[in-house]
DNA sequence: CGAGTGACAGATATTGAAATCTGTCACTCG
DNA sequence: CGAGTGACAGATTTCAATATCTGTCACTCG
């Protein structure tokens, strides 16, 4: 981040550096002063965007997990293939995901999972989101006759919480294991065997 | 723990006062000189039985965990009843046991889970020996038919990952939930209606 | 002997004073 | 005006000194 240059102040610019120094200081390091230094601004200038620094970590955590759920939106809804390999494929893409950002850049994870852990109505939401993109997989399943399901929303929290163990971040250092990815399958496998019709 | 007692020291009465200063200090002020000061004797003594504190624990966590397999075993391997509904009351039974533990001496709860997670390998073997109880019941089914599983070790291993959210401590807190047991007769039906025959 | 002791060295934890940070606000200046 | 400032009070963190703890060992004493 170059020190200074006369752009305006946006929140946008913020979040921005922001996520740089967290990535340079990490989540305990990182503080208003170092964001606004970096901005080439006085602390008090941020403060006129984001009502406090815990406000603003949650702009942050709101950002990212953003990205994600945009990702998997994408195959949620992608037209044509069945109900069941768009399930697996969905939750393939989910742990995928989790995992190389986990192995390639571990401090960087472990400054993300620090902000997760302090901005829990942030992360429910998300979670409710993929979810929801979930049933939304089930339904479609449900009409076309692949998959059975009493209660659709149900059943879509039920995969999700069985398979937590490969999108918790808790678990992020099981995921280094060679034997992960068989345990994925055989998790995967077991689910939608029993939400098949 | 009244102050002493003329009884010989052995290693069964130092780790019954380690627990209770556990109980009574939490994980990380019990000391091994309150240890020894709870038992009367100077704390040279109790390395007499012990090589180090990180032992003591050790042996602490382990005593526990037996505890449990000890509990469990009995449903694995109780004479008669289908293997789905010894499967059903053996998940059951496990979270039933750690949602009281947790609800109803939360302090102890945490003591304990601290402890598990400074004694990974002691927690590994536990695990494991769950997994194989699981197996013997998964194995049982396939036996009479009435469960169908091509490798039964892993498809414990899979029921056991599957299950998580309702066993393992990191998820203590969502014990709570007024919607924690609807979520895990969710995920319990669908991991056995994905291994029914 | 051999279970138990207690003084000791090095490691770890606690504490309180000093430094830094968060959040506010009266002010500047384009 | 209104985005940006910087000095300030109170909260939080850091750091170094002090105290406590862990683990050892030469010793006691039944």
């Amino acid at each position: 981040m170059p020190p200074a240059a006369a752009e305006p102040l946006t929140p946008e610019r913020i979040l921005a550096t922001t996520e740089e120094v967290l990535r340079r200081f990490g989540p305990t390091k990182a503080t208003v002063v170092d964001v606004a230094r970096a901005l080439g601004v006085s602390h008090g200038s941020v403060y006129r965007h984001f009502p406090s620094k815990a406000a603003l970590r949650e702009a942050v955590t709101e950002r990212w997990l953003t990205k994600s759920a945009v990702l998997l939106e994408e195959i949620a809804s992608a037209p044509g293939g069945s109900a069941p390999s768009k399930l697996e494929a969905w939750l393939e893409a989910l742990f995928e995901a989790k995992r190389h950002k986990a192995g390639d850049d571990p401090e960087l994870f472990a400054t993300y999972t620090v902000l997760l852990a302090e901005n829990s109505g942030v992360v429910d939401e998300h979670l409710t989101e993929l979810v929801a993109q979930l049933a939304r997989i089930i339904a479609e399943g449900v009409a076309a006759g692949s998959l059975a399901a009493g209660d659709v929303p149900g059943a879509a929290r039920a995969v999700f919480d069985a398979t937590g163990r490969f999108h918790d971040p808790q678990y992020a250092a099981d995921w280094l294991s060679p034997t992960i990815i068989p345990e994925f399958e055989a998790v995967t496998s077991l689910v939608i065997r029993g939400l098949r019709a």
